[in-house]
DNA sequence: GAATGACCTTGACCCAGATCAAACTAGAAA
DNA sequence: TTTCTAGTTTGATCTGGGTCAAGGTCATTC
């Protein structure tokens, strides 16, 4: 193993990069003692499935670095995303024992795994995991239902620039800056995992970003670098309040 | 108060119909015995807003009977509904003091109301509740998630027939009727409502609706009442695998 | 029993975004 | 260096569903 080898095998929680965010944010240090005997490491490559829907689910866990999607399917291929999943993002449901979502690596990433039966157990044990599970929860929830607004209501443009907005509000809270002076991005997707995300096409969504681009929304370095100058003027163009419906 | 007025001020919460599905479901008869205290119940009109967003919510509490709408609105007037509250659902976020939707009763309704205070402060206590509500938050989620597939991917026939299609289920669950034979029932929402939850204009909802009757795949009588003969043709024409996917 | 108003249907037309097709870019492999 | 390939851009054309407009149905009220 070389000394920069990004994936990781075993690690101490209480210097875990998630440590405060995931599903085991609450847990007192001996509940975390007790995580960490039943915990274990797994990496997967971009590109590679984590978990294919329909399939037995026997192990939970937590995005510890990289990013995935959870994506729904139908018969004759068209594709959703329903979820992205960040570092400290929950994968898995207890008291759920098949899959129902595909869930897929897009970058290199490293999750923090338990088997599913010792994490229930502990679960019903110590009300503190339930306790963040269910706020974490929550929160995808209203995630999720802001997204049916996107989905059912906004046109290409505003579809765009909802999602850069996502996406650049995290970045900003991930590097601690604020939201004031421009924003610069790598963009975790390809246009067409955008295209799934925004329930458009590749090829309309590479329009939308030339036009945000041409109208100086945005500023692109190559395909994927993005730069947002004045992140009031992106919200105007996603249709959202300015201000208003910071959630989380 | 007449015989059969159907609202309700008072009730023993040993014979509530939504006593084994609501947040309630898992409690011993001690902890009914606390929530029985602290409960009370509010009658709405159809028509009625239950709340606004953006207001202060100082309460929570379960639909016990009929139905109400979760709708988003942006300023320039486009709504989307992004639920659906029927008997036993749950309304309001403990941990959050205002409301991020507008519930709105679509039918005369029931409420089984606590103050949140009191509520969190027994939900900390007895993890009964947490329980249950995290389960219901989740099957949420579940239902969010299958509802951004219908947003984003499917035409608007496969939206009238998926939209069908789940309230047929639910109907017959209710009902304890089976999945064979017919199925009919009364439409709870207006062509408009209807648009609003599926992304559509109201005129593309009626259109649609008349030609899932024209082809057979519905009766109607009247606007409202609808019955649907072969549920599997129904779940095909919603672009749904015909047996799978059974959720909840 | 005429008038009102909420809800629904249907037609004509239009446009945002899908589809089909071609070409460009840049990193990786050979 | 050339070739390959995955990702992306751009153009031309088509179409599903939106928009605008007119009428229909039916329960309620005066």
């Amino acid at each position: 193993m070389l000394m920069n080898d990004p994936s990781i095998t075993s690690r101490q929680c209480g210097d875990c990069p998630i440590r405060h965010r995931a599903v085991c944010a609450r847990c007192e240090s001996d509940e975390l003692e007790r995580l960490d005997q039943i915990k274990y490491y797994r990496n997967f490559e971009a590109g590679q499935t984590v978990i294919w829907s329909g399939d037995k689910m026997d192990f939970v866990g937590s995005v510890v670095s990289g990013i995935a999607t959870l994506t729904q399917t139908m018969e004759d291929g068209r594709t959703q995303m329903v979820g992205l999943l960040l570092p400290s993002d929950f994968v898995g449901r207890p008291g759920r024992d098949s899959a129902a979502y595909d869930v897929v690596a897009v970058t290199d990433m490293v999750m923090c795994c338990f088997r599913k039966k010792p994490f229930e157990t502990m679960m019903s044990e110590t009300p503190h995991i339930a306790q963040r599970l269910l706020e974490m929860t929550l929160d995808e929830l209203d995630a999720a239902r802001e997204w049916m607004l996107v989905l059912g209501r906004k046109t290409a443009r505003e579809k765009i620039a909802s999602l850069l907005a996502i996406i650049a509000r995290r970045d900003a809270t991930l590097n601690m800056a604020g939201m004031q002076g421009p924003i610069t991005f790598e963009l975790p997707l390809t246009r067409e995992a955008m295209a799934d995300y925004l329930g458009l096409t590749l090829e309309t969504v590479s329009r939308q970003v030339s036009a945000l681009k041409k109208d100086a929304v945005i500023t692109l370095e190559g395909k994927r670098r993005i730069t947002i100058h004045d992140f009031n003027r992106l919200l105007d163009e996603a249709g959202d309040d300015s201000d208003g419906g910071m959630l989380a």
